[in-house]
DNA sequence: CTGAAAGCGCTTACAG
DNA sequence: CTGAAAGCGCTTACAG
């Protein structure tokens, strides 16, 4: 059944249907009935092929994520389609793996559906920085940002991850945790997890002290992987009595390893997390975290987005986390450790 | 950049061109050369809604699921999409919210896609029953099953939820629990809530005990709502001494529930799921559940799906789910109650 | 091995 | 208000 079919079963010309068929205001409003009729009785539903091979002008704006299975962008996108929604626009969602780039994804829906905007959930700089050229419709990146990224049509927008980690630091040291180790991605290639853990050599600098790097632990955003990380992590650092997490996933991952090994979460070893997802409010402990304001990032994401196809210039976006206090934190106890000396 | 600008400038015709990218035999291997060189050199992209305008034979499988967060879906998705391209087929997965239409959705895909088959995740059977007929490819519905589903080009595949359902309960009762509650879905509407709830009844029939309907309390498939849940029926009948969730996320929020009213999980209340998702083994206590078997149901939805296409008839499969003992669930011991008396 | 032509299902100036 | 025609970017018989 195709705008064919209506057309020789309406009497009236392809033209005419098309009309009918899209609200178009040249049109007699009987005829439109009718032909509406004959769509509704036949099951018409249009090729959007067919339509978008036309329409060079598709007032849609696509979402790529890099990473199916990631809590914190599951969340993040429906705020993001809420907003695009509110702006006027369509919202599509592109999930790709990990492993594809997320620019060649982009250019090929460039290519098929000229949308009027990307929002890229993740990404990798050294992607962006071979083929983003190659890209001429506005862009937002969310969330990371990178003063190499100059394009006049690339906005970046991030959660403050420098001040972050700066800050998950400080709050341990005040704490009264002195020995502290930290898992986290691969701080060599991804942009948010090498700024946290700057952040994190600042929060010790600031109180005067280093931090041994063999207190860091490689793991990606990934219960088992975590779970894992911190078991090596503790068998090499029985001394360690917290742990900085990257993000709430990780830090999940990481108390349930410490309490299978047979320690007290919070009490033994304190767990801080990144990100703010809703699962982390539902582990016990509930897990102690700096929130990456979802719903913010999202509002302004699109605001830079539009802001962009109404002409204006890109612009960088730097948003502040926030600590929420929970369960899993808690002050070190110096357990005095004097050997009677005779 | 189009294939007729890689004509112009290659100064073949674009049929060439297109046999050239698109690995046609009958070409001279130098044409071939020069003309993907010069592609390359343009970064030449195929549209897709061109190339499916046309191809009405296009060699995909698409995956049709309902409820973008559902985390027990999202591991389904990974092994469905492995067994897939096993089959020689491209995946494309199509998530649409809940309160969308799955069939719709379907009839769509079907003429713009043109696909060799659609696995559904999650599915109404009421919209099922009202437009199915209209498609007519091969189609998987993954996991529900309905006898009144009955159409030469559906399959269906199930965990045994009905066998579920009535395992949970058994095992609770052997474990000496009497006042036993239960969180589920909307069990006149959702299919698989309704065999699991079904199950239920059949496990108390066979210890000669009833359920009070009043012990049922509604939960939507989401932590927050199955929080507020528990604490509903908690409030109602404080004699609970365990409960089934229906699904892994509901027990986690149930169980979260429990412990910030004040009562420990397993020890005064026990907790057990459904589902077997990854996180269930990461939350404190480990939740005690029925493993749903995702390969399983993975492999064979595609092996149906792969049948018909070769004109074999549908089928239904039913798939057994298994116990795992974790930690959220313990016996009951008899607190003696029995006041003196005189 | 290559090219000219038709056609996939739709939209949209253009003419009336 | 309506229709005939051109065209979006591609593929594929058909002819040579």
């Amino acid at each position: 059944m195709t705008i064919k079919d209506i057309a020789r079963l309406s009497r009236y010309s392809v033209s005419t249907v098309s009309r009918a068929l899209n609200d178009h205001p040249d049109i007699n409003q009987d005829t439109k009935k009718k032909i509406l009729k004959i769509a509704r009785d036949n099951n018409f539903v249009p090729n959007s092929n067919a339509i978008r091979l036309k329409a060079f002008e598709e007032n849609s704006v696509v979402i790529i994520v890099k990473g199916e299975f990631n809590l914190f962008f599951s969340s993040l996108i429906e705020h993001l389609q809420f907003y695009i929604e509110k702006s006027g626009f369509r919202g599509f969602t592109n999930y790709i793996h990990t492993s594809e780039n997320e620019i060649q994804t982009a250019i090929r829906v460039c290519a098929e559906q000229k949308p009027k905007g990307i929002v890229f959930l993740g990404g990798d700089i050294e992607n962006f920085r071979k083929d983003f050229e190659r890209i001429n419709i506005p862009c937002v990146l969310c969330t990371a940002i990178s003063l190499e990224l100059d394009y006049p049509n690339l906005s970046c927008i991030s959660a403050d991850d420098l001040a972050g980690g700066a800050m998950a630091i400080k709050f341990l040291l005040e704490k009264g945790h002195r020995n502290i180790g930290i898992i986290g991605g691969d701080i060599s290639t991804e942009c948010s997890c090498q700024l946290r853990y700057e952040g994190c050599l600042k929060g010790f600098e600031e109180y005067g002290l280093s931090f041994d790097t063999d207190l860091y632990e490689y793991s990606s955003f990934d219960f088992n992987d975590s779970y894992n990380s911190v078991k090596r992590l503790i068998k090499r650092h029985p001394e360690i009595t917290a742990i900085f997490s990257m993000s709430d996933v990780m830090a999940i991952g990481a108390s349930t390893a410490l309490m299978d090994m047979g320690y007290s979460v919070p009490e033994d070893i304190s767990v801080i997390g990144f990100d703010g997802i809703e699962i982390s409010k539902f582990f016990k402990p509930k897990i102690t975290t700096f929130i990456q304001p979802q719903d913010k990032i999202a509002k302004k994401s699109i605001e830079l987005l539009t802001s962009m196809i109404n002409g204006k210039k890109p612009a960088r976006v730097l948003l502040q986390t926030k600590l929420i206090e929970r369960e899993s934190v808690v002050e070190h106890m110096e357990v005095s450790n004097v050997s009677v000396q005779f």
